[in-house]
DNA sequence: TTGACAAGATACCGCTTGGTCGGTATCTTT
DNA sequence: AAAGATACCGACCAAGCGGTATCTTGTCAA
């Protein structure tokens, strides 16, 4: 179905997600520093003009993916299995157990976006150093709520400090996807998943 | 005291490992792809032409970087120690203290320059990620050949297998550098590293 | 002492980069 | 229908990039 909206021969709203979603891509493959303005305008057909109608500087088009692109994305994959269950073991265990099954090469070759630009623009800019580190504590204060939740159910070790552990394990996924990109294996990033998960069912009651 | 060699007013060696070392610095605070060579001359006070008498082109700067710099330091500080005690539970547990103790400001603002590059060049430059891959095995594999001498010793736990343990135990640490750099927080380093000592007191027999 | 080669210096090149700017087309408001 | 704002266009720019060519200088064996 054809929304008005979307036959206008304008149509801003639908031009700067498409920006966004090329420079998503872009910065996957080559990194922000690296990404290139002219070739995200060349898999856009969008001009330069329109670019730089919508975004200030390359960096606010590159804070935008991080808090337009990156932060749902993850919070889809990996925050919202986490209300499904009492038992956050479970849920863990299963989010694991998914991404184990259902792991990709091209997670594997590009890595974890949100790891990709901790390693390259933390000590750069303030700016997406905060903006990343938005998502990594709603990440590990998911899981940390989660655990607590867990031990008060009776699921989970009492002698756990939610907040460490969640760190602990969130640390842990990025290094499993960091090895197994560097490795470019699947079956890495599967043997390390796979460790992590054995620690998490270790946490059980 | 002042060697012949040292007075000469030419020392390719010295040159050599001035550019080896400004590179060092510079691709750690940059990146490789955003590493210029300008800086690199800047704070050597080397020549260009002198950089390209020793090395064909950036990329054979990096990589010897890589191979030179990068992993004799990283053996130095994570594989020696292991060669210390037949308990690998106690080397490891040691090798974290000390981590934890001596964390210092710059291993956070910058990371591990190894996980750098990983995220940056692995998927961007085969002769990149194969220098780092030979790396990482190494690293794994020490820690397995340790964590399998403790098996035979009866100082781990029998049910491991120190291959699959030994890769979860680099990735786990890997995590912990790039979460504390995000965080630019030693505190929040130290904390995750907390917690994979406790893991690996866990391995104990 | 000299010849040959390694080491180093410097000016220069083509190319890509992020960003700008004057102009145009379309949409909204009055 | 006029006017004003929003969206878009594309030629252009200065700066920085990695790399090259040509030259000079230092070293050391013969």
């Amino acid at each position: 179905m054809i929304t008005p909206a979307q036959r206008k021969t304008r149509n801003p709203e639908q031009t700067r997600s498409d920006l966004l979603e090329a420079a998503y891509s872009e910065i996957l493959e080559s990194g922000f520093q690296a990404a290139s303005l002219e070739r995200i305008l060349a898999n856009t057909s969008v001009s330069k003009g329109a670019l730089y109608h919508h975004f200030g500087t390359k960096r606010d088009l590159g804070l935008a993916v991080v808090e337009e692109v990156i932060a749902p994305q993850l919070a889809e994959r990996w925050f919202a299995p986490f209300e499904e269950h009492d038992d956050p073991i479970i849920s863990l265990s299963r989010i694991l157990d998914d991404k184990i099954a259902n792991a990709s090469e091209l997670v594997i070759r590009y890595g974890c976006p949100l790891n990709n630009l901790i390693q390259e623009m933390s000590p750069l800019d303030e700016e997406f150093r905060q903006g990343l580190q938005n998502i990594l504590e709603r990440w590990v204060e998911v899981m940390a709520i989660a655990l607590a939740e867990g031990q008060r159910n009776q699921k989970v070790r009492t002698d756990l400090e939610p907040k460490e552990a969640a760190l602990f394990i969130v640390a842990a996924i990025e290094g499993c996807v960091g090895l197994g990109k560097n490795a470019q294996s699947v079956e890495a990033y599967q043997r390390c998943l796979r460790q992590l998960q054995l620690y998490v069912q270790s946490l059980a009651f």
